[in-house]
DNA sequence: TTACTGACGCTTA
DNA sequence: CTAAGCGCCAGTA
């Protein structure tokens, strides 16, 4: 808090977390996916860093974010009594060994979803 | 100010 | 098929 502090959101990760947000239930997005969606294609890092700086946020549904793998890269993150996996299961997801099983089935892009 | 880190992605060997 | 390296941008020390 140091300049324009009555500003709002001036933060790349306020963005991200936006669209993580728009994430349907049951669906699941990649990180270069929601970072070419704000412009910044190729750098999938931020989006995981964003993420990062969502702790504490509830609204930001992080464990929908998953590598273009598939996998639950950032699991690690997470809340050890609310497993990134086990919320995916619950929202109908099947993860097997911290990887997404139909992923091309329930995979949510911004940019074709929210179609610019 | 610079340097390093970071929940990734893609190309090349 | 697997393994390793390079590139991206932003934030923190």
């Amino acid at each position: 808090m140091s300049q324009k502090e009555s500003n709002e959101k001036s933060s790349f990760f306020q963005d991200v977390w936006e669209v993580v947000k728009l994430i349907p239930k049951g669906r699941v997005t990649s990180y270069g996916a929601i970072g070419a969606y704000l412009g910044r294609k190729g750098s999938a890092r931020m989006v995981g860093w964003a993420m990062n700086a969502s702790h504490g946020d509830d609204a930001v549904p992080a464990h929908r974010v998953v590598n273009k793998q598939g996998l639950l890269t950032g699991k690690h993150h997470f809340d050890v009594k609310n497993p990134m996996q086990v919320r995916l299961e619950e929202e109908g997801v099947v993860v097997v060994d911290n990887k997404i099983q139909n992923m091309d089935k329930i995979y949510w892009d911004p940019s074709i979803e929210l179609e610019l």
